[in-house]
DNA sequence: GGGCGATGTGTACGAGCGTACGCAGAGTGG
DNA sequence: CCACTCTGCGTACGCTCGTACACATCGCCC
């Protein structure tokens, strides 16, 4: 009948399919069927691969989440001084993050879901302490807990609000916080 | 046959159901079968006063959003100097905005709407600019604006991270952000 | 009192959903 | 070349969904 299609990467592909589906219709609009034909592997691949909705959703999220993580160091790890790290800071707001409008739907997708089930708050919680961590060295523990907050609600109304915080309100903020207690 | 129920506040009592049902199940879970049982009404009031699921969500969302600006505004307007203005930030972020676990799922439902869907981005630009305005009773624009993202960061943060930020750091976080520059 | 809009409701239909399950077919040991 | 196993797939069932629509009931005006 049809032709037996041997790729061993279908599970991983049925995730990126998944988490394209999600930024483009939101995890409401998701379904099997619509995974599937995406994806295009038959509807029998989705139970086989995964035990339901619930498992395929935290697979995808999870690596959406450590994407962003890697990312996020990566951009820290570039920083020399204080200065550099200032302005990597208003470099993962301005740029980074949310780049992609795809970024920012499925970051609010994910957000939605922690703040109702404990097992997405798992991935959120990781998230935020790499944050953390990343800032760690190069700011204070309570300068960095700060600074991640920042970037978190910067980054948010830069693509919530009509009129984004422009590029030197964002590095002043970075700066206000920074400055030395 | 029934007895027909002349309540005028039918109307709105489905808004208010809908909006608890989506903070218990998402509004993924949200139909109108279930608003409908929720508030008791039959199925055919969903039609007959709402076109669409859309509407109805859109005004559930509007409703909630004024809602908490108005307890923004309202704390905002006690304040009468840089001190009290101060310390009323503090207690926005620490008690008010999300202090039910209800408030902070439906904001962040209303985010993923918005993120993906310009009519609901419409709300959440009033409701920050309602905010701002607020915060600029007190502050120059800039600081207000800056005001406003580390409110809504250290909020995110407090509800969706295990080890919530002490209540000192928020503070500290308020005073260097509001420091003359 | 009787007719008639306006208001409100019950029901039925077709579409889309997750999941279970029987079965096809490739690989492998004899 | 056969038999058996295990991977992977097509299909069908039962359910929930939004919506349309025919109909009941009420208040009002003549």
């Amino acid at each position: 009948m049809t032709v037996r299609r041997h790729d061993p990467d279908r599970r991983s592909r049925i995730i990126d399919v998944c988490l394209d589906l999600i930024a483009e219709v939101g995890v409401a609009g998701v379904s099997h069927r619509k995974v599937a034909a995406a994806a295009d592997v038959p509807l029998g691949s989705m139970t086989y691969h995964f035990t339901g909705m619930d498992e395929l959703l935290r697979e995808a999220f999870g690596r959406f989440s450590r994407g962003v993580s890697d990312g996020f160091e990566q951009r820290m790890s570039e920083a020399t001084d204080l200065t550099t790290a200032r302005a990597a800071v208003v470099e993962i707001i301005t740029r980074d993050v949310f780049g992609t409008h795809r970024d920012l739907v499925l970051t609010h997708e994910l957000y939605t879901l922690a703040a109702r089930e404990p097992a997405y708050r798992e991935l959120t919680n990781a998230w935020m302490a790499r944050s953390r961590a990343a800032l760690e060295r190069h700011f204070d523990p309570v300068t960095a807990r700060m600074l991640d907050a920042l970037i978190e609600g910067l980054t948010i109304h830069r693509a919530l609000d009509t009129e984004a915080p422009r590029p030197e309100t964002v590095t002043e903020a970075v700066r206000r916080i920074t400055a030395a207690g």
